[in-house]
DNA sequence: CACAAATATACGCTTGACCGCATATACGGA
DNA sequence: TCCGTATATGCGGTCAAGCGTATATTTGTG
């Protein structure tokens, strides 16, 4: 799989994007009601996020009843996969991705990730 | 040195920055007119480019005579570095990249980067 | 001091990204 | 089939980023 590096970073550079992808690396996947949640924004502003993720390949989503769900793809070229890695060990610790995967881990009504593979 | 993962990824999603710095990060410093050259652009676009990135603290300068030289940073954090090494090491060999290094190589009347120090 | 080279910046313009709100679509259950 | 929930998208507006041209600034040289 190939990416052109100018628009990878572009994907990087929107805080909503990056703050969605640093949940995706850090917990397998997740539906849009549960990153709307964990990052507290409104759910048109993530689902057009993810949109334009997926667009290029970033993410992949699959739909299962209600809920889509999103996941890092794992074709990635090992450059964009490693920037990633990186980036979570970087930040993941600041308190604007901690506390979201607190509110994750928290959430009420959460629907199960695996609940019916 | 800290630097906000926002902005550092901003940097990185402009073509002639991205460039910049990957000429930056196997020439350990060059000068404005050698940029130029090498990436084939005009001079006050790659100055003001050169200005963000160092108003961000990514690039520090260094003016010599009528020349100024710049060159990474070599305080940024750990995860910002390591980005910018796994970036080369991926696109680094794609052809807009290894021609202006060639580009580079071959400038007429380079200015010598140490010929003063 | 005059001139040339290297670099920086001011200006006006254009384009695209992002936003919130409203609404459409898809799915499950009664 | 009707309703509620989850998700996607259309629309109009705003704002910042990037551009090219022209010019200012800095430095070296004669």
């Amino acid at each position: 799989m190939d990416i052109d590096p100018e628009f990878f970073f572009k994907a990087l550079a929107d805080p909503t994007r990056l703050r969605c992808l640093m949940l995706l690396a850090s917990e397998r996947e997740l539906c849009v009601c549960e990153l709307t949640h964990a990052l507290n924004l409104i759910q048109p502003k993530i689902s057009r996020h993810l949109a334009s993720l997926r667009d290029q390949g970033i993410v992949l989503d699959r739909r299962q009843g209600q809920w889509v769900y999103y996941r890092l793809n794992p074709e990635l070229p090992t450059w964009a996969k490693a920037i990633l890695r990186e980036t979570a060990r970087g930040i993941g610790e600041q308190k604007l991705f901690t506390t979201a995967r607190n509110k994750l881990t928290r959430m009420p009504n959460r629907p199960g990730p695996a609940c019916c593979e």
